[in-house]
DNA sequence: GTAGGGTTAG
């Protein structure tokens, strides 16, 4: 970039006579382009050039359409329209702009480029026409797109697989596979294009297949496919597949790789190979884009490590709404709210505009610090102040918020007073406070209102059957479990993970197929032994079905993170901090044992459950026993 | 000119 702001200042101080501006503008403005520094590239052309001519006009529109700054693009073409001495659009020009249009998705404004498209006569042009069938697809026109496609006399394969990835991303699959299966020449657009149309529509085995299939591959295809798996929630065969891409691929990853890839380290809580990522970044000296910025943040935040994601944050040179977002968000998972809070007053002195989902970050900011009234406060300014509605999954914040703290009355009116049809999850979370501070009046009341929403929600069927059963029915809650087994009803099965020597293990409750299994029950039942003695007494009341003690203990000691724990033990060397994930959130047993299993066996736990981290350490959990 | 990427309640 140096050089670049060497051979500006050389120009304006003494400018070549030979050699026309422009045309050392075009070149400019090129390098960068290619270095994503388009604020530079802008100051170029408005500064420095007296009369641009076409070739510069088109380099910058090309420019800005390269770098995906869609708006720009639109904008300085119009102001080229309404400039009395700027010269007149060409295909060059037209198929910039329209790439831009399609970006924004702009219907309006496409149909009035088209008509310019006629009037400056580009129409005849084939990029010009692969542009516009573009267009028409992104738009929602697909009747146009293809029209124009029927009436085109010369098609390039470029024009068949713009077709394919029309009818892909309005979600036509079929359709695209019809075009796709009677093209004579494929590329490895059009194979990659398919790709991520099947991986789009949840369609992973026909993607995997085409993959399989396919002559040769290049970066992107394979970017195609461990996108599609981390986006399926398939983090496990994302990372896999990366795998798998370094051994055999001979293909270097490139940012758009590490970022699906970082993506399903963050879900997965895979510290290690997000760690690895992390390195070759910087081995590589790739540019901390947003992009890659904000998905290492994010994978160091819900890795646990809160401070590491600080740093990234602090490191990038660009933050947007996603940025602070994602970082505020990861704040409230540590239960770091005052930093939260803090954090956002940042923002806002950036003069970056929150979005809803900033607002999803303070709102569990709130509910994990128990801050009600802080909570409601900032759910009463998003429409005022920031012109953002609030939405059912903030809804669910709040009344989980007011819920968890007792505030029944307050969090069923709120529910009755919304806008939007509530759903099973707002109304769990009241659930969730009726179980808790023992109302069984409004929890049968609200229980009825889930089965009405949800006739297999689980948590209601066990809510009632507990609830009959402290009340002496045992006939109800015979029948109510009953009932829950007749619509086939299951809970969904804790799991937890634990990530050993770059390998992720995973444990079910009660599970017994793992190869070290005998160890990890002896490792159990060694800790149960210490505990006991350390004072500690299962919290059997929470089981529900059995009526033994002792049966209802065993049930107890083998919830999944009791096994990750113990096989974490078993297999790190002493003193090392033990790091597990959980599908569920941590039972209130799991959680007391996890405190003094910490202090017994002196290590640092760190434990994310479905909501949050809970750091334990010397007998205590950095949540204060508040989640 | 066509393909691949980041944040969202329980």
């Amino acid at each position: 970039m140096h050089h670049l702001y060497q051979i500006q200042a050389q120009i304006i101080t003494n400018p070549i006579p030979s050699v026309e501006p422009n045309r050392i503008a075009v070149k400019l403005i090129g390098v960068c382009a290619a270095h994503g520094n388009m604020r530079h590239g802008e100051l170029i052309f408005t500064h420095y050039l007296t009369s641009p001519n076409i070739f510069v006009c088109n380099a910058l529109l090309k420019a800005f359409a390269q770098n995906n700054d869609w708006r720009s693009t639109v904008c300085y073409f119009n102001y080229q329209l309404v400039l009395p001495n700027a010269p007149d659009p060409d295909e060059y020009t037209f198929t910039s702009v329209l790439k831009a249009c399609a970006g924004l998705a702009q219907a309006a404004e496409g149909e009035k480029i088209h008509s310019l498209v006629t009037k400056y006569g580009c129409e005849s042009n084939l990029y010009v026409k692969n542009s516009l069938i573009d267009l028409y697809f992104k738009v929602g026109c697909f009747g146009i797109a293809q029209k124009l496609f029927d009436e085109m006399d010369v098609r390039d394969v470029v024009t068949w697989n713009t077709l394919v990835s029309g009818y892909c991303l309005s979600g036509h699959i079929d359709k695209a596979k019809g075009v796709f299966e009677t093209m004579a020449e494929k590329t490895l657009v059009s194979w990659s294009t398919m790709i991520s149309g099947y991986a789009k529509v949840g369609n992973l085995e026909e993607a995997r297949r085409l993959f399989e299939e396919m002559p040769e591959r290049n970066v992107v295809c394979w970017n195609a496919m461990i996108a599609g798996y981390a986006q399926n929630e398939k983090y496990a065969d994302a990372i896999n597949m990366f795998r798998r891409m370094q051994q055999e691929g001979g293909l270097a990853p490139n940012d758009v790789t590490s970022v699906s890839v970082l993506s399903a380290c963050a879900h997965l809580g895979a510290l290690d190979w997000g760690k690895w990522i992390d390195r070759y970044i910087r081995r590589k000296k790739m540019e901390l884009g947003l992009s890659l910025g904000n998905a290492l943040a994010d994978m160091y935040a819900k890795c646990g490590c809160i401070t590491e994601a600080r740093r990234v944050f602090d490191k990038m040179q660009e933050r947007d709404v996603i940025s602070w977002s994602i970082i505020i968000a990861g704040l409230a998972m540590h239960g770091n709210a005052n930093e939260a809070f803090g954090c956002f007053k940042e923002m806002i002195a950036h003069s970056v505009k929150p979005n809803e989902i900033t607002f999803m970050g303070l709102l569990t900011a709130c509910t994990h610090a128990g801050l009600v009234d802080k909570g409601l406060d900032y759910f009463h300014m998003m429409a005022p102040a920031y012109d953002i509605v609030p939405k059912i999954e903030h809804y669910g914040c709040v009344v989980d918020l007011l819920s968890r703290a007792g505030r029944l009355d307050e969090a069923e009116k709120l529910i009755n007073s919304m806008s939007i049809k509530p759903n099973v999850i707002v109304w769990g979370a009241l659930l969730g406070g009726c179980r808790k501070y023992k109302d069984a009046e409004r929890g049968e009341r609200v229980v009825h209102r889930i089965l009405e929403l949800d006739s297999e929600h689980s948590g209601s069927y066990v809510y009632l059957s507990n609830i009959y059963t402290s009340m002496g029915k045992f006939k109800d809650a015979a029948r109510c479990r009953l009932r829950m087994r007749d619509n086939g009803v299951m809970k969904l099965p804790g799991c937890s993970w634990i990530e050993v020597d770059n390998t992720v293990y995973e444990f079910f409750m009660g599970d017994r197929s793992h190869p070290q299994s005998e160890k990890i029950y002896l490792m159990i039942k060694e800790l149960r032994l210490k505990m006991k003695l350390a004072g500690y007494k299962p919290k059997t009341d929470i089981v529900v079905h059995s009526i033994d003690e002792e049966e209802k203990e065993d049930a107890l000691s083998v919830h999944s993170e009791k096994l990750a724990i113990a096989f974490g033990l078993i297999s790190t060397s002493e003193g090392t901090t033990i790091r597990i994930v959980k599908n569920l959130r941590v039972c209130n047993d799991c959680h007391d044992a996890t405190k003094i299993i910490s202090k017994i066996v002196r290590r640092e736990i760190i434990v994310r459950d479905r909501s949050r981290f809970h750091h334990f350490k010397d007998g205590r959990c950095s949540c204060n026993d508040y989640w």
